[in-house]
DNA sequence: TATCGGCACACT
DNA sequence: TAGTGTGCC
């Protein structure tokens, strides 16, 4: 339910910026030969032609819907171009179309604050800039103003003289006897074109845009001319856009609440809401969705725009639609295999470049009955804490599925264990990660975490769960990201002290047992195989249930003996490794993703027997032959900058939004690649020590006496210089 | 029980 | 918190 919130004080202005049918966009400009041609982009070919999902303006003229099949769509427009969703491990694949976004919104978020409202939608807050250019440049000073800006729509405008003419618009973004409010707007129309040109430039993307005082408004304003214009909404045309609206347009509207104002209030524009009382509305829905609905009826929304670039969770699904229901234990868990290996990838994608972490894991499913009356009752959602490492997601996952079908067939659980049919049918599953957090730098050192609970003091409370604390960032290459972190650095970074750098660790997390560590010994930290003991650390049911599934089963040896499904997957899955790897890995893969680029050859090929979690940036970073990264890379590795945006830290956002870097060719990866941190080993409490898993105590006691580790560090080396090839030589 | 897959958010 | 439900694209 919508939920209302107080209107800031001071006029705002607010865009909503909205990619033209995106889906098609990002596959016209994959393959230029459709651009102009009617084109769609389905979902799946088996049935009836596969589900629409994105239809192109061309294609929208021959009548051809969203809600239609492929095959529905070549009756009406036989010529239509039906391109396909790319499809890995079996499922739909939309991390070319995110990334695509993510082009967009970092062009997008350089004028003022930014909200990735979803793969193809933004929020912008330009007050500030629109402030400042009414201040400097205001358009009633300026002798030209753009051809595009004056192909705005300024809703209203249009009913004075029935055009909203170049002309007619020039004079009104140019109006010295405007209010305030309007010259703003004026200025935000101004700032968008500007915007929406450059999206063009950069990307090839058209995008339409609403520009008004509010979200609400914003929103609204960007549907209603499209595709590659936009609209205004001055504060004086509000009333007679809300009065004749549909309800259902209105956004939250479109569902039951809408139809529950229709049918139960006889409620069929915004504007009969005005009708209601403010308590009538919220004795009918309660206080805060009838304040909301009170609001909206006058064009009233205070929520704000959100910096947020990143997404708040990331989800892998599959519906098994009809007779494809899933009916065994054993399909079940291939699929959830699957779903997972996407998930454990854009995890990592998200921990390398964002420098954040997930704490949760959800399985939803849905699940009939065919038998008895039970049969509409829901497969129950499952949540545990998220442990890294493709296996350990799989494991868990798989374990929370068994959890919700014991719960889904009550007593009758137990005899289902097998994977015989039982009369359940799963008709669709979804692995989700959330309470995604940034890995924070700067509040407390991540020594304070080695020298006990006890030094954490108060700085403790303000740390999330899970708390990943980094100590300043590296000097090297970090420069529009952080010169605050530069300096900082400079101060604290002293030559000879003993360092060792990592880009993640489960650190903060107070518990000092061996499932921290194991939470975050990620597949996409460097696979040394230390032992067999992730060999077995599935399910005790799964082992039989994976007979046929080969490609699903932790083994080191299917590194080099790629099982290939497909040749897209081929990659990715030949060399995964999905076992969880030692710290000392953990921290080597840090250092390999984030430290500068001086390093050689020769040593980055020492530490890299395997990069999983290596970006393309990484791997030009740190000068590995590529030949040999593509034969080892495994599961993580980042093809290109998923949800990667040149504001890495949410916290930073607003302050970062001057930063004008998108060059798809990794500057703006290889700034964030800059960012390390560092650890005082020394400082290390020996007493916690102890309380690690044995092979972890092991690489610890290994860096503390390196002297016994052939092929390490010469004693009086540093575990700095270790990790750093430039400056010092491996024993060799 | 063929609209897919994926997000956000409110409520309890 | 975990789990449910709604709504949007």
């Amino acid at each position: 339910m919508p939920v209302a919130r107080p209107d800031s004080s001071g006029a705002r202005i607010i865009a909503h910026v909205d990619l033209d049918c995106f889906y098609v966009q990002v596959e016209q400009r994959k393959q230029p030969k459709l651009r102009g041609l009617p084109t769609a982009v389905v979902q799946y070919n088996e049935w009836k032609g596969g589900g629409l999902i994105a239809v192109g303006y061309e294609a929208r003229n021959y009548g051809v819907k969203r809600s239609m099949r492929g095959d529905e769509a070549k009756e009406v427009c036989p010529q239509i171009e039906l391109v396909q969703v790319p499809v890995a491990r079996g499922k739909a694949d939309l991390s070319s179309y995110r990334n695509a976004g993510s082009e967009v919104v970092s062009i997008l978020a350089r004028k003022g604050r930014c909200e990735r409202a979803s793969i193809d939608e933004v929020y912008l807050d330009l007050t500030d800039a629109a402030e400042a250019m009414l201040a400097q440049t205001p358009p009633e000073s300026l002798d030209e103003v753009d051809e595009e800006a004056l192909k705005s729509h300024i809703l209203g405008l249009e009913s004075k003289d029935g055009n909203d003419s170049k002309a007619t618009v020039k004079e009104w973004l140019c109006r010295c006897d405007a209010d305030h409010r309007d010259k703003l707007l004026a200025c935000g129309v101004l700032i968008v074109t500007e915007l929406r040109m450059q999206v063009l430039k950069e990307t090839e993307f058209t995008c339409s845009a609403g520009i008004a005082h509010n979200k609400m408004l914003a929103k609204l304003a960007s549907g209603m001319n499209k595709p590659a214009q936009q609209t205004t909404v001055p504060f004086s045309s509000v009333k007679g856009l809300l009065d004749s609206l549909p309800i259902k347009k209105m956004k939250q509207l479109g569902g039951k609440l809408g139809t529950s104002l229709q049918n139960e209030l006889g409620v069929t524009t915004v504007g009969d809401l005005l009708k209601f009382s403010e308590d009538k509305l919220q004795e009918r829905y309660g206080f805060n969705t009838g304040t909301w609905l009170w609001n909206i009826a006058r064009g009233i929304s205070g929520e704000e725009v959100q910096a947020r670039l990143l997404p708040k969770s990331h989800g892998s699904g599959k519906s098994f639609p009809g007779p494809r229901a899933l009916k065994t234990v054993a399909s079940v868990q291939h699929w959830l295999n699957q779903l997972c290996e996407e998930l454990s990838e854009r995890l990592c994608s998200d921990l390398e470049q964002n420098k954040r972490i997930a704490h949760t894991l959800t399985l939803h499913a849905s699940a009939f009955k065919s038998s008895d009356s039970d049969s509409r009752k829901k497969f129950p959602s499952k949540s545990c804490p998220l442990r890294y490492g493709t296996a350990k997601i799989q494991e868990d996952t798989f374990n929370l599925f068994q959890a919700g079908l014991r719960e889904f067939l009550g007593s009758f659980g137990v005899k289902t264990q097998g994977s015989h049919y039982s009369g359940w049918r799963i008709t669709a599953l979804s692995v989700s990660a959330s309470k995604i957090v940034p890995v924070l730098s700067g509040t407390c050192s991540i020594t304070k975490y080695f020298n006990g609970p006890d030094k954490f003091g108060s700085t403790s409370e303000q740390l999330p769960d899970n708390f990943i604390d980094a100590a300043p960032l590296s000097p090297s290459g970090s420069e529009s990201y952080s010169t605050l972190n530069s300096t900082e650095l400079q101060n604290e970074l002293p030559g000879e002290q003993v360092w060792i750098e990592h880009s993640m660790a489960d650190l903060g997390q107070l518990e000092m047992k061996a499932n921290t560590w194991n939470r975050l010994d990620p597949s996409c930290s460097i696979s040394k195989q230390t032992s067999g003991q992730w060999f077995h650390s599935g399910t005790e049911s799964s082992s039989s249930l994976d007979q046929n599934k080969p490609q699903n089963r932790d083994d080191s040896r299917m590194r080099s003996v790629p099982i290939k499904s497909n040749q897209q997957e081929h990659k990715k899955s030949a060399l995964k490794d999905k076992g969880a790897s030692s710290i000392l890995n953990f921290f080597k893969s840090g250092d390999l993703s984030c430290s500068s680029g001086n390093h050689d050859t020769e040593h980055a090929e020492t530490l890299l027997p395997l990069g999983d979690c290596l970006s393309e940036s990484n791997k030009k970073q740190v000068n590995i032959p590529k030949e040999r990264l593509d034969n080892s890379t495994g599961d993580c590795l980042s093809e290109s900058n998923q949800n990667q945006v040149n504001i890495p830290k949410e916290r930073l956002a607003e302050a970062a939004t001057t930063s004008t870097t998108t060059d798809r060719c990794g500057s703006d990866q290889i700034q964030q690649r800059s960012e390390s941190w560092k650890l005082r080993i020394e400082e290390i409490d020996p007493s916690v020590i102890d309380e690690l898993p044995k092979e972890i105590q092991d690489e610890i006691q290994a860096w503390l006496r390196p002297s016994k580790q052939p092929h390490r560090v010469k004693r009086g080396f540093t575990i700095a210089d270790y990790f750093s090839p430039s400056k010092n030589r491996l024993e060799q």
